[in-house]
DNA sequence: TGTACATCAGTGAACGCGCGTTCACTGATGTAC
DNA sequence: TGTACATCAGTGAACGCGCGTTCACTGATGTAC
């Protein structure tokens, strides 16, 4: 069943659209990491197969199997930070904003959890190149969780404190949370809401009466 | 320079000794996981290269790859709680002992990026067969952290609460800045070790005064 | 209105590579007679 | 004390596999004359 499954559901593109083909296989990325749950099993022949169409296509559209999966990782990056923003939204308490941003973050992991292996799980050494620290550190979503510490911090309910610490710290444990729940799924975890929801919520209680620096 | 690398530095084992090369191998798959810093690098010929031998002589001593790479994580695991339990042992107040617990763990991880890969950063389904929850849940390690968590507790320095809950968070906390900082370690961080600390006191702190459950 | 041509999406076959694993074997060494 | 033999550590060559990538190509379609 694996050769040739698409055969035939595909059309070749209209002259000026064989762009269409590229956002095809970006989605067959992802499609293929959600099903199989093995970024192993994301390999060139198998996005062609799942498109429809055979390997030398993929390179009319990207240069190499690098910046492929850079494309996908800019894709997954730009969701995640869609997702925390809505959720975000959800409360105009800064800190019920924060807790629900670091709730999202975790379901965001849970349900993609080859998404985020990608994204933050890598070994560095093989990560698509390019998409390294400079590439994180400028991601949308982190500055966007700066903001929302910076907003904790305005409204008096984190101490005042250098607010890419706190970020870094909250990161930490929200990332935690997600990555070892996404190796180990099988320990006797609690309710994972509720387990991220306490761990979080114990972190900024515990911010308050910081005891060190 | 690859091939044969090894070539003559090594004597076959004497009669009864055949077991030897069992070490042999399992000590050059920690070091090619040292070395390389990638577990795709350690292939059942770059292990039989680096002991001196012919590939077909490791399954003299294994019976496929996944058992070979199944030991060499319980000899971590053995490891790792070694190392934990030896910083522990540096104090008797329980709340610092379990202080110096959290931060030897995030050293062993970043001393070991990719041994501390395989145990708790794999993809579930591509661990060794045999290497899964039930044997994590039964490492001495985790239960040695949830006596070290029952010792803050008796000392009344941790609120009465269940130790397996608490200790998983404390786990998933230490396990957030190691992890992240082993995939992403070019990022701002702080200072490691006062990172541990830190976000370990705000953890504990804030277990006193914990807000819900 | 008809035809030659350039464009461009996509193909088919093959490349070299490293992988885990198998199979029939070799050759040193301790032991039994 | 000498020799045949069983044992056992390790070898050499090969298997089939899937991978990323390259190369010369095909054939539909829009455009210029």
């Amino acid at each position: 069943m694996s050769p040739a499954t698409a055969v035939g559901k595909r059309r070749r593109a209209p002259r000026g659209q064989g762009d269409r083909l590229r956002e095809e296989i970006l989605g067959a990325a992802e499609r293929l990491l959600v099903e199989t749950g093995d970024e192993e099993a994301v390999s060139i022949r198998a996005m062609a197969d799942a498109v429809g169409v055979t390997p030398p296509s993929i390179y009319l559209h990207f240069v190499d199997k690098n910046e492929l999966m850079f494309a996908v990782c800019e894709r997954q990056f730009a969701r995640l930070d869609r997702v925390l923003e809505e959720a975000a939204a959800g409360s105009d308490d800064p800190l019920e904003s924060l807790r629900l941003r670091g709730r999202a973050y975790v379901r965001f992991g849970l349900e993609n959890p080859e998404h985020y292996r990608i994204l933050f799980m890598g070994n560095p050494g093989s990560d698509p190149k390019g998409f390294d620290a400079e590439r994180v550190r400028t991601m949308a979503s982190f500055d966007h969780l700066v903001d929302a510490v910076v907003r904790c911090i305005d409204a008096g309910v984190i101490p005042r404190q250098d607010p890419v610490f706190v970020a870094l710290g909250l990161w930490a444990v929200v990332h935690g949370i997600t990555s070892l729940l996404i190796s180990k799924p099988d320990l006797p975890w609690p309710d994972v809401e509720t387990f991220a929801d306490h761990l979080c919520g114990v972190q900024v209680t515990g911010l308050q009466g910081s005891p060190d620096g």
